[in-house]
RNA sequence: GGGAGCAUAGCUCAGUUGGUUUAGAGCACCUCGUUUACACCGAGGGGGUCCGCGGUUCGAACCCGUGUGCUCCCA
């Protein structure tokens, strides 16, 4: 067979995908096996594949294909989530193309269009999984609004409900004026924006007394003012507390109170107080019982109560509102002020603070066994840091707003009669049920929908019918999932809320380890986002380097625990990375052809196959350490070297038979074993092309996918040594060759001078081929017009054709001294140090005498060599 | 304003309880090289006052204090 120049991804990779799902490799049912869960994230319904999920999904399915490996069942539960506001965001958007105003249609009609849209959009980010090589567990698809999870998710506000934890209150909330709706705490994203401060004057109602001057940020809201505050200690006010201001423009006249809420410091000490429109002042509000009035309405457009400029939008006041205080004579200057301002996180629109009648989970009961399992370790972080963040957020948690003013979503299951009495149960039917009364009243729904986070808490459980049908086969042998994987940004969202939601459900965590993604980032350093366009375009990138250099390239990225840079050149090394394979594969096939199984195995090669042998087996127990701790880039990069290095350049070189040579059938076939060895530590990172070669070896009983590892060996310590010495000799000689200048073909005579030749003649075959030495001869006299070089206490003499250049081999020499002298001196330094002799642990000490030895013993033969010259 | 974290080679990072031959890797860089797996390659090489300052210790990249710079989270 023929194979090809260099590694083609596309056809491979479509093949193998559609043979291991063929196989049912990747679908898992309850067996005596121990379960490996993992859930995915739900992406968004409308999402597509950006390098976030890209990175997230590879380090999961590493996870997984990991654990099958090792002969668990593993179990990868795709999914989406129908993420209410961007989802009901898109569809609005999609709507007003075609010309059809929301507010025309009925809840109904809307809701018809949105899934149609969910059905045609819905899968694409599902379809795009497969192009990277995830083992999901198709047949176990979750969405959470398929009819059973929409039940639970009610079926947990009932419970929530009757347990006192959910409740109805009127509170101060935050607006998304764009989309209409409540947003929680979370959702908003605070801003540093470049704003003015505005200093107004407001007229006294005092004898004799002019003007009282306030600093505002925002100046439309003085229509809402209904007081003026100043610090209780403020001297500068103190005789005008108790008495009366009238607010601009409108003349309403507020009271002047003093709090000691205000910083004397901060603008003129003097706060105008709105408690409709700022957090803040509605505490104040209640404290004082101060007037409610709310100027805006709900698209954030000036209402009738502020009575002026009503109906225009609340931002684009300000220009005329200031034109008209400078007017009136009540603006006093504007100065530049920087200042913190939220945004949707949905939506972008500048959130507003909003009083409001919306449903609350309370949170403080729920807090408390979460916050447990993760101090206690019972629920691991990695890395641990997060923590903290963690632990920070669950002590000083506040009530969760679940109400949103959308329809695209889980209906609260809250019905109303006509005196405004609240009944909550799973249906209207079971209100009449249970309520008798109500049977004959017209009742209404509540409108709203629930946070998208209140069902995707629920997601570990409800993927096995856990809620719908607890106690079933599948949640009995599934939960608790064994990691998540996820990104830091959601720690509060939807890590702590599922772990709540396991301890109140399950009475058990929802999953073991916790694996903070980083954040993928550009070359410098910026987030990755739509309006920058910094995003590279995954599909291309897989179609242009095969999704093994793609995935290659951000796991190697991605130091754990750290945010990801990303940048093309990474994925450009995965793509050597799979040629450099190739191309070993193709030396194989060359060396199958032409093989021989006379004799005993060569004494080299022997040595060189015990060599790799331990070589592998320490990197294989290395690796393991390395991913059970969740260091994967760290293991891949171990395999990497492990196969380039010293598969590649160092054991395949070592065995290599000369030209148009045989190679011995013993070797070749162990050759070929620790090719597969290789392959297998490096599947769960590079499927595809691993899959494809182990096929391409030789034919195979088994694929590489659901293959056990082979267990590392006892690793021989002493032969390992042995290997590395010779790695030593070969690179110093062929610096030494370098250095003076003899062309690669050149062939040279080697003497080695040496106390002890043992270790020299089993190697002494690889060293020749490998430096290219014509003869290799023992000698215990200096050789004369030799290249001398000095390793460790032996002396090799390169006898060459080409002229010596002494001075540069004296210059050489005379630098390796000082280094070794200078080495001895650092040496000599502890050694004569008395507190040092009495206080370091013994074996400390013998080092410390070993390190002197050796350097004397380099020393003295730097300067035999020297004086050889 | 409150909290967390980071600072090691040009870049991205390792460096385990302080002692493992006067600090390691990958990429980038420099020199040489198309001998039949691979130039998407091979061989070799250069490159660091471990952010500054002070302290603890026989001994500090590592522990403590402090300064500076950066990042993130929360309000």
């Amino acid at each position: 067979m023929e194979l090809s120049k260099n590694y083609i991804p596309g056809e491979v990779e479509t093949k193998w995908y559609k043979h291991w799902v063929d196989n049912g490799y990747f679908h898992s049912e309850p067996n005596e096996k121990k379960a490996y869960t993992v859930v995915i994230p739900p992406p968004n319904v409308t999402g597509v594949l950006h390098m976030g999920h890209c990175l997230n999904n590879t380090i999961q399915d590493i996870l997984v294909r990991r654990a099958r490996m090792q002969g668990f069942n593993p179990c990868w539960v795709p999914g989406t989530d129908h993420a209410s506001i961007a989802t009901e965001a898109k569809v609005v958007a999609m709507l007003r193309e075609r010309g059809i105003a929301k507010s025309s249609l009925s809840r109904d009609e809307f809701l018809g269009y949105a899934w149609e849209w969910k059905e045609k959009y819905g899968g694409i980010i599902l379809q795009q999984l497969r192009k990277m090589g995830c083992s999901l567990d198709w047949e176990r698809t979750s969405f959470t609004m398929d009819p059973a999870y929409y039940e639970s998710v009610i079926k947990v506000f009932v419970d929530l409900y009757n347990k006192g934890k959910i409740y109805r209150g009127k509170r101060m909330i935050n607006w998304d004026v764009r989309a209409k709706t409540a947003l929680s705490d979370e959702e908003v994203i605070h801003k540093e924006v470049n704003g003015k401060i505005y200093h107004l004057k407001y007229k006294l109602d005092v004898p004799g007394e002019e003007y009282i001057t306030i600093a505002t940020v925002r100046p439309e809201t003085i229509l809402g003012d209904s007081a003026i505050c100043v610090h209780p200690d403020d001297a500068r006010y103190t005789h005008l507390v108790g008495k009366f201001a009238f607010v601009p423009l409108i003349n309403r006249r507020i009271p002047i109170i003093a709090d000691d809420y205000v910083e004397i410091e901060f603008g003129t000490g003097a706060l105008k107080v709105t408690p409709a429109h700022d957090m803040n002042d509605f505490q104040l509000g209640q404290k004082y019982n101060l007037e409610i009035i709310d100027t805006m309405n709900d698209d954030g457009t000036m209402s009738e109560a502020a009575q002026l400029y009503i109906g225009q939008d609340r931002i684009e006041v300000r220009k005329p509102i200031i034109k008209d205080l400078e007017a009136a004579g009540n603006l006093v200057k504007i100065e530049d002020y920087v200042h913190q301002v939220g945004f949707s996180e949905r939506t972008d629109a500048i959130v507003e603070p909003r009083l409001s009648l919306q449903w609350w989970v309370d949170m403080k009961q729920l807090a408390a066994p979460a916050l447990d399992v993760v101090m206690s370790d019972e629920i691991s972080f990695h890395p641990a840091k997060f923590k903290n963040v963690y632990r920070h957020w669950m002590e000083n948690i506040k009530d969760w707003c679940i109400s949103r003013q959308l329809w695209w979503g889980h209906r609260i299951p809250a019905w109303y009669d006509e005196d405004g009495k609240v009944y909550v149960e799973a249906s209207i039917e079971k209100v009449n049920e249970k309520y008798p009364e109500t049977k004959g009243k017209t009742l209404t729904q509540d409108s709203d929908c629930l946070d998208t986070w209140f069902s995707s808490w629920l997601w570990p459980i409800e993927v096995f019918k856990g809620m719908s049908n607890p106690g079933n086969a599948e949640i009995n042998y599934y939960y608790p999932t064994s990691t998540l994987v996820t990104a830091p940004e959601i720690i509060f969202f939807w890590v702590a809320r599922m772990i709540m939601a396991g301890e109140e459900y399950m009475g058990k965590i929802p999953f073991k380890d916790v694996y903070f993604t980083g954040i993928v980032r550009d070359k410098q350093g910026r987030k990755m986002s739509k309006s920058l366009g910094n995003s590279p375009d995954l599909l291309g990138l897989i179609d242009q380097y095969g999704a093994d250099a793609v995935r290659f390239g951000i796991m190697i990225a991605s130091p754990a625990g750290n945010d990801l840079l990303f940048d093309d050149s990474t994925i450009e090394q995965g793509k050597n990375f799979n040629n450099k394979l190739w191309n070993a594969t193709k030396l194989l096939k060359m060396w199958e052809a032409r093989q021989n199984n006379e004799g005993a195995i060569p004494e080299d090669a022997a040595f060189a196959m015990d060599w790799f042998q331990a070589k592998l087996s320490a990197t294989q127990i290395q690796v393991d350490e390395m991913l059970k701790t969740f260091r994967l880039s760290e293991a891949l990069k171990t395999i990497y070297g492990l196969f380039w290095d010293d598969y590649c350049s160092w054991y395949l070189e070592w065995i290599k038979p000369g030209f148009e040579q045989p190679i011995h059938q013993g070797v070749y076939e162990r050759t070929l074993e620790f090719y597969d060895a290789l392959l297998q530590l490096l599947h769960p990172f590079m499927p595809f092309i691993t899959e494809e070669i182990h096929h391409t070896l030789k034919t195979q009983s088994e694929d590489l996918c659901i293959k056990a590892y082979t267990a590392p060996t006892h690793v021989d310590e002493s032969v390992l040594k042995a290997g590395e010495l010779l790695q030593n000799v070969i690179s110093t000689l062929r610096d030494a060759r370098n250095k003076n200048q003899i062309k690669p073909k050149d062939t040279i005579e080697l003497h080695i001078q040496t106390e002890l030749d043992a270790p020299y003649k089993t190697i002494q075959n690889i060293l020749a081929k490998q430096v290219n030495a014509a003869s290799i001869k023992y000698t215990t006299a200096a050789i004369g017009s030799s290249i001398v070089v000095a390793l460790e206490k032996d002396k090799f003499y390169i006898v060459a054709d080409q002229a010596i250049d002494t001075v540069s081999l004296k210059e050489n020499l005379l630098k390796d001294l000082a280094h070794q002298q200078g080495f001895l001196v650092s040496v000599d330094k502890k050694l004569g140090n008395e507190k040092f002799v009495q206080n370091a642990k013994p074996e400390v000490l013998a080092i410390e005498q070993k390190k002197k030895a050796d350097a004397l013993a380099r020393i003295q033969t730097i300067e035999e060599s020297l004086a050889q010259l």
